[in-house]
DNA sequence: TAAATTTGTTAGATAACTCTAACATTGTAA
DNA sequence: TTACAATGTTAGAGTTATCTAACAAATTTA
């Protein structure tokens, strides 16, 4: 009776003790941590299919890691419900995500790299504990707020600005707009934007819509005419000239 | 009967294949090959106290892990002897610590770090699998061939150069050298030559020895008399004048 | 709504890297 | 040269992160 006691006070201790102080997460479990905050929909839900998918590893991989995050605090689950982030865990997930970003922003812009480049090295670089290190590159970089593919760098407290650009294949025929983020940073398809000279900040005219597979003819630069597929058009994000912040 | 010559067959096949396909090793893998190569003596043996000291396991961990290592054709090791790595070993060390140098170098002359801050980052980047990156670095700082303690750089090809370097503490009184590099790059001994002023360049005059303790008086720069212990002198590796290649 | 499909869980195994305890070998010193 | 000390090895176990096979729940579809 007393000893059941006992360990009851214990596990309530380590329970504190795991919320309070910092238990480094593992390069694992900072992936895990990682896909959960990208996989989150709306309501923050993440189904472990998805999460096992994104990962590449089976679903009872996924599904005791999912345990262990919980057990730290990192994540909230319960059998056969989808899993979500607890502000912890959101944070954690954003510093690493920040780390990636900004490491992605120096490669491009201090070490000459091109945009399709980056995202190998920089998956590697984020899980390196040194903030200093991470800090040097953000003020060299004067404190970028975007990565090279437009996506916002995290704040040191784990902030992310919501941006709210558009999808261009909702723009209007005739409307101008301007290249400001990607919906998609593959190399595929970042290599297909290479090949039409189609970088970040470049104005776009639409030149015409098609009905029938809602592709696009758009103007740009030196470019009269080039024909953007549906898919390509929605994962390019665009503002308007009056939107800039 | 069969059986087994098939296994035999079989275990021939694997042992050829792990010699020639490059079978990347792990993280913990690379830094036994790290520690090996510096605790190497004349003979380039290492015993596995050593091995375990420096890497802060137990024996039967470095015992086991020596094994491993054999099996992958990275050093040789038979029961009770020291173990040596083999020219493969030597090689996968060398551009490991390549990566290590090149990173430190980086980190002070591109990140504005101090040479007392660079190991514990370097000690992280050195694992990044990303021959470009590292290349970049080398051609952002115009191939140096030493880190920022003087230690020399290996080539891409693994070489390591063979700086033979004086300890001050045999140059004689009256003596004029430059300081080259360090045989200790710990945090304490290069804060201990920061508050000194003591950078690798600097010209120095040996004032005098003291035949007791073997402790040495110099100047330097602006420095009139400053008094280094024989443990001191024993960190501090200096080239003489006429000895620029 | 019952059956089929998808999704999720449990159980048990494996590989990598680590440990301690116990034992064996080698080297050193009385 | 025997005994002690230092060094090295084996055995067995624990942790983390992974898997497959089998089962269970939830969801979709007929």
């Amino acid at each position: 009776m007393l000893e059941l006691s006992n360990k009851f006070i214990l596990s309530i201790f380590f329970t504190y003790l795991s919320t309070q102080i910092l238990i480094m997460a593992s390069t694992t479990e900072e992936n895990y941590l990682k896909a959960l905050f990208n996989l989150s929909n709306e309501q923050g839900e993440v189904n472990i299919s998805e999460l096992a998918n994104q990962l590449q590893v089976s679903m009872p991989t996924a599904n005791s890691m999912v345990k262990n995050l919980q057990k730290t605090g990192l994540c909230v689950y319960e059998k056969y419900k989808p899993v979500l982030l607890t502000p912890k865990g959101k944070k954690e997930a954003a510093l690493i995500i920040r780390k990636h970003r900004l490491t992605e922003m120096f490669l491009v812009t201090k070490m000459g790299f091109g945009w399709e480049e980056v995202h190998a090295i920089a998956e590697q670089v984020e899980h390196i504990h040194a903030p200093k290190f991470f800090e040097r590159m953000d003020e060299m970089m004067g404190f970028p707020t975007v990565d090279p593919h437009g996506s916002p760098i995290p704040d040191k407290q784990g902030r992310i600005q919501d941006l709210r650009f558009k999808n261009l294949s909702e723009a209007k025929a005739g409307q101008e707009v301007i290249l400001a983020a990607l919906a998609d940073s593959s190399t595929e398809f970042l290599e297909y934007l290479n090949s039409r000279n189609l970088t970040l900040g470049t104005e776009l005219k639409v030149v015409s819509k098609e009905a029938f597979d809602q592709s696009m003819v758009i103007s740009y630069g030196d470019v009269e005419k080039e024909t953007l597929s549906q898919k390509v058009c929605e994962k390019l994000l665009v503002k308007t000239f009056g939107s800039e912040e």
